[in-house]
DNA sequence: CGAATCTTTGAAGGAGATCAACTATAGTGG
DNA sequence: CCACTATAGTTGATCTCCTTCAAAGATTCG
């Protein structure tokens, strides 16, 4: 509690920096400082502290009370849950202008780890309450993003439940495109900030199969691949109808 | 809109009819009035209206617009996303005191089916929005409710994607028996409302393999099945160690 | 009682997992 | 700079388990 209160009255010195503050950021437009007046904007930075994870890193583990939420301004995150024998369910990966603390109460109920070098804004949860209180607008931006995160959660039910191996992986190469553009990258060229087994461990699938299945959509001319990193779509409607027709676009 | 007024109107004028108020709610304590005060209470219940459902009658469709939301307050309803090819994922079951709307902005992100007949509050989207504006707690309840299945679903996922049949049937069984409870009702024989084609659809699996995994568990010694729709779990201690030991309780 | 639906069980087939080996890439230290 | 190692990804062979196809109970309801 003590310093908690000590580093808001730090932080609460330092106005507007010049860099990395919230002005020039580059999610600003998406995140959960979207929407927000700038009275609302300046009181969520003067409780902001930068936080920077190297590759692999844990920013918060399963179970562990929640005393930080964080956003998410570069990098990549995945989010996942651990079986006693070592099975792993990712459950979704965060991406710039995603926020980490919108499904817990209390404890946090699942692990995340850097997927890359990845830096966020941290924000102490009794803090991020009070600001709340004061500013409906910042409560009303988390409920949207909210349900965002419970409508795309229920999406991959539906790809884990019912879908073939091809399908998934489809579906998934379509919805990182969407990401990419959507955070002001090319929708094309698909970069794989994640490895084999964590798209695997996404997917429902074995390191094996979703090799396969690269393999099989490169031999089927949907995909080329330069590297086992980067996926070109060489045609986003057969891609999607690939997909089950699951993907909406 | 106008008929929207009309219907508000009309109830408001209905002051705390004996029956079927929200006084003597059976889910009352749990639904989204739990946690609010009288007056809030009360002018949740003046724009309330009630809605009863037949087996498999549809209460809203995919893609329609979100113009009412729903509390459930007896029955049983499953939410779910259709493929082109007929192939369906059901999300969830809806129990009384559940909410419908929760994870929709605008358009019903899924179809809404009763399981067996059911009864319902109804709300008008308008209106309640205006009523959340009026009273925070009942926006702050909504939101721990989104949250909380933000959770339920993330857990579906690993369920979904890293759980063998058995242990998906066993972890289900578990959910379904504490769900049991929590609405007042015997832990142990649990009674299944849903057939086995929702039992299947839930779990990604289909109906020869849920019931030869109730067989499988039969013969294990696990459980007892008097009929096809009641199971007597004989040691909630091994059902959980075959669940994966992913049940937590 | 008989039709319809639901559930269970059986037999066959196939798809993904597992086990294993090989290739490619990156990082290290001589 | 280049071998050497470690890690990641691909490919192959086999096997197991789940799906599919089929048919036989069981239950419900008119």
């Amino acid at each position: 509690m003590v310093s908690v209160l000590s580093a808001q009255t730090k932080q609460t010195q330092r106005h507007r920096e010049p860099c990395g503050a919230c002005a020039d950021c580059e999610v600003r437009k998406m995140a959960i400082c979207a929407a927000l007046q700038d009275d609302a904007l300046d009181a969520l930075e003067s409780i902001m502290t930068s936080r920077k994870l190297e590759t692999g890193e844990m920013l918060v583990e399963e179970g562990a009370p929640k005393l930080k939420v964080f956003s998410l301004t570069a990098g990549l995150l995945r989010l996942f849950t651990l079986l006693p024998d070592g099975r792993r369910q990712i459950s979704g990966f965060l991406y710039p202008g995603d926020y980490l603390g919108l499904a817990d109460d209390g404890t946090y109920s699942q692990t995340a780890e850097a997927v890359v070098p990845s830096t966020l804004c941290s924000f102490a949860v009794s803090e991020m309450d009070d600001l709340m209180d004061a500013h409906p607008a910042l409560k009303d931006r988390l409920y949207v993003m909210t349900r965002e995160a419970l409508r795309q959660s229920r999406d991959n039910q539906l790809v884990l439940g019912r879908l073939a191996p091809v399908e998934k992986l489809a579906s998934f190469l379509l919805v990182l495109s969407a990401q990419a553009e959507r955070i002001g990258q090319p929708a094309n060229p698909v970069h794989l900030a994640m490895n084999r087994t964590d798209i695997a461990d996404y997917l429902g699938l074995t390191i094996e199969t979703v090799s396969r299945c690269f393999t099989k959509m490169r031999t089927q001319g949907l995909i080329q691949l330069p590297d086992a990193n980067t996926v070109s779509i060489l045609s986003h409607r057969s891609l999607a109808a690939v997909a089950g027709a699951e993907f909406k676009s």
